[in-house]
DNA sequence: TTTTTTTCTTTACGCGCGAAAACTTTTACG
DNA sequence: CGTAAAAGTTTTCGCGCGTAAAGAAAAAAA
């Protein structure tokens, strides 16, 4: 089986008994013909391995079954993590993902939006680098192919906006922080690359005018997406410095507190809940090595799944619709405590 | 500026003055023009950022531009790390490459080969499962289109073999850990999914064999690549069950390490070099998050820059080429020890 | 069985470009 | 300045498929 060499459509056609146009539109839609001429196709199918050359199909057809993927860093775990769910989801629905990184620089995701042009996506599901991003690129890409936001926002890019409900989920941990210990002060980058940086460190100063707390934030230097080093470094300068005027930390992120954790440990603070130990940290995100710092870190769970699902539908529910979103939609999803042992 | 609607080379040969075929020239090589011809190009393509249909180019080029990139399971720090540096190569060289992770299914990855076919790549570097990998699938996709198979060794995969010297870098590691304390025990999985290990564990038994010590290997239960979990699940296990018969651990990879330094620390072990350090744990890789484990992980490093440029340069003779290889090269760069905290 | 509807076949065109052949123009060089 | 070489132009073909129209065949409904 599978020795007959086809070299396209038409002799595809021959083989099976059925005529090209037929042929086309079985690969289009494979209910769209009758029972008996399917089942004839896919004889044919089984005795060659034939498949349409998707270059052709892509050069006649409007519309593609491409899907670009866009995220800002995918050496971070965190977007690894979502990315992975979202490709998955967009092969289940039957669409190609096209799954680009940026690597934390405007240029490649302007580089990456261009790439995605040229190859006439059905739709792109794009999480910008934010701060960084070439603004303008990203409203002009988005005018001219169905693109859904997620992650980080910016105003206007895309029909509708799929993110983490960054003010509900600060919220919750500094709820459970201040019920249980000292408020916390808060660690963060002063120029982060991340736009949710921002809502977070705006809740946290919310949740401690309204909790009656002098806020603190440390903010530590360094540009760009290394933040275990900058959580590192920075972290440990500011405990040699004595700047930390509480005994707990929350991290503006996890990567943040993994290199915070690092610096505590090489300063022989203990973290922890318990009574012989020193410090309390938490982070936001639950990167997928939260589990395994030590001690093992509390954080903020985004709800991947229900954000990485609701992208995917938006997008399917754009490209199905064939127009553009009435208005923009901005929808949040809350996040989850976790609690484990560093707070 | 950029009014000009172009809707194909036709309409921008009109526009810039030149015939079309020299456009497509152009468009192919930019320097095989006169400068003057080139010129006249270039200022047209300001006034209009007209880009050649993808489509339409592959379906006539023999060779596409496109180089395919498959790795495992991209969700894990080294191979995000080591996809990105191929990545960037790929694109200074002038292709265009497509990412593709097998999310540690063969299932995906054959998915991921026969997806590349359809693209008619002009080579592809691959990354294969190992053990779980589909051979047969894998051996007639690199008859098909030339692949640079790398990291995890399929004899017969590819035209070449690019990978980390998992022999020297395990040797240089036992030299280090026998030279400064006590011969390690080997923690590793029972059914690793990368072959890679196996060569680990050969050359750790080698290594004590000709040092005169009796070998001690653990191997943890556990399946899939979610390796930090087992290596924290079975880590506690082995330590509470008193299962390690030295106070030198040496892990087959970092993922491994990371967790049992979590079950370490969860079981108030004390893992570090010093007197009161109960006990010592290498890992092997150099992930990237072994600089902020708690203590940092001491961990033998891929050459990963010269994996990396060997893997795409050797891609890019084959292709420039356009022969298969007379004979399976493998090429193995050195690992380097490098030091930190935990051992 | 006849009529209506659905499905299929035939034919034809076009997508946007690469490639090759034959011819013309420009450049390089003695 | 003349000539060969290099570069550009024109023309034509073909890639493999989507798509549309018109008619034939098959299935469903009357």
């Amino acid at each position: 089986m599978e020795q007959i060499k086809i070299r396209n459509m038409e002799e595809f056609a021959a083989l099976s008994g059925v005529s090209r146009p037929t042929v086309s539109k079985y690969f289009n839609d494979r209910t769209s013909v009758r029972p008996a001429t399917r089942e004839k196709i896919e004889r044919a199918l089984e005795q060659c391995d034939y498949r349409p050359n998707i270059f052709a199909i892509n050069q006649n057809r409007k519309l593609t079954k491409n899907v670009g993927i866009v995220v800002p860093f995918l050496a971070d775990p965190f977007f690894a993590e979502i990315a992975r769910r979202i490709e998955m989801l967009v092969i289940e629905a039957g669409f190609r993902p096209i799954l680009l990184s940026s690597h934390g620089d405007p240029a490649y995701e302007v580089g990456n939006l261009e790439s995605l042009r040229s190859i006439k996506p059905a739709g792109v599901l794009l999480a910008p680098l934010g701060r960084a991003s070439d603004r303008a690129a990203i409203e002009r890409f988005c005018s001219d192919v169905p693109t859904v936001n997620f992650d980080a926002n910016i105003d206007g890019a895309g029909e509708a906006f799929i993110g983490h409900n960054n003010a509900q989920a600060t919220e919750i941990m500094m709820e459970y922080l201040t019920r249980t210990g000292e408020p916390p002060v808060f660690f963060e980058m002063r120029t982060p690359p991340n736009p949710n940086a921002n809502k977070r460190r705006s809740a946290y100063l919310e949740s401690m005018a309204r909790l009656g707390h002098t806020p603190h934030i440390i903010q530590a230097e360094g540009e760009g997406w290394e933040m275990e080093e900058i959580g590192f470094r920075e972290g440990r300068k500011a405990i040699a410095d004595k700047q930390i005027a509480s005994n707990t930390v929350f991290c503006s992120n996890d990567r943040l507190a993994i290199g915070f954790l690092a610096a505590a440990y090489e300063l022989g603070i203990k973290v922890g809940l318990g009574a012989q130990c020193a410090m309390r940290v938490a982070g936001h995100d639950n990167h997928p090595i939260a589990r395994f710092t030590c001690p093992t870190l509390t954080t903020v769970s985004h709800n991947y799944t229900a954000i990485a699902t609701n992208s995917v539908e938006t997008m399917m529910a754009l490209i199905e619709s064939g127009e553009r979103a009435a208005d923009r939609e901005i929808k949040l999803f809350d996040g989850e405590l976790i609690m484990r042992a560093s707070a």
